[in-house]
DNA sequence: AAACTTTCTTAGAACAATTCTAAACTGTTG
DNA sequence: CAACAGTTTAGAATTGTTCTAAGAAAGTTT
């Protein structure tokens, strides 16, 4: 019954990343991996803050840092810093790299297959990879 | 002779830029550009800051930043943002990339020859490509 | 489900990095 | 050297983010 399994597939998601279902990190996750037009979405902490309030829901902006941080490091986001207070949240966490429209402040992905990294350098011994970034800056007319 | 050129490399080099050469600008440059032992230096504002208060340059916090935009415009410096907080200016302009480690928040060049960027998509009409910045995130232990 | 433990959420204060402001100062030009 | 435009400054203001302590909700045990 749909009565019993409010978005269960969410509530399944947080779970397996170790995270209580709550209401506020329910209805985040369904702001950000639910959304009703598109799929893969670049949000602010604001501007996810923004659209909970609008959706009627009530959480504090401490709460968005926290669970934003917290699906990050579960798994389920991808933070992508693009200039000094600018910083986004990707729902797409497939490897793949940006497009960043300096005048628009938009971001806009590239799939990872597009881009070919050849003759990394090796790594000093000890250090791990943990993630390439690559950002294409364009310029357009703000 | 040199009373009347002090640091006339430097002098050129701003005013080439279209900087007026004033003394906190060429204070600056010098801490940037000449520094004694290495050449190329990644500096936080607080860092320049910092080595300027200890080299007796008296230069506000508000200076600094000025001065390495003002430089990063010129094309004297590049910055890099690695992640929110969190942003160097490069003295090396040149076309390379980074090795970041996450650990120690320290950046590393990598020569621009050693990655190979295929394919790169096309970006949309209309928008050109500013720069592409790759970063290699490593974790280190902290 | 009452009692209990643990984890979350919250408002607001605190913080760090950066930018702004208005007044004083300096470099340049005539 | 006078005058003006460009620069610097201290301190306030702003922005994005984190911290804190207290109350609320979820999970557990009975």
């Amino acid at each position: 019954m749909s009565k019993d399994r409010p978005y269960s597939a969410l509530v399944q998601r947080l779970k397996a990343a170790g995270l209580r279902p709550t209401r506020q990190r329910l209805a985040l996750a369904k702001l950000l991996f639910e959304a009703p037009g598109g799929c893969d979405r670049h949000m602010t902490a604001e501007q996810l803050h923004a659209e909970a309030v609008a959706d009627n829901v009530r959480v504090s902006l401490a709460t968005i840092y926290n669970s934003l941080h917290q699906f990050t490091e579960a798994g389920l986001l991808r933070e992508v810093v693009v200039e000094s207070g600018r910083s986004y949240f990707d729902t797409n966490v497939t490897d793949h790299h940006h497009f960043y429209y300096e005048g628009s402040g938009r971001l806009q992905d590239i799939p990872g297959e597009l881009v070919h990294l050849d003759s990394l350098p090796t790594p000093p011994a000890g250090a791990k990879v943990a993630r390439v970034d690559v950002i294409i800056r364009l310029q357009d007319d703000e």
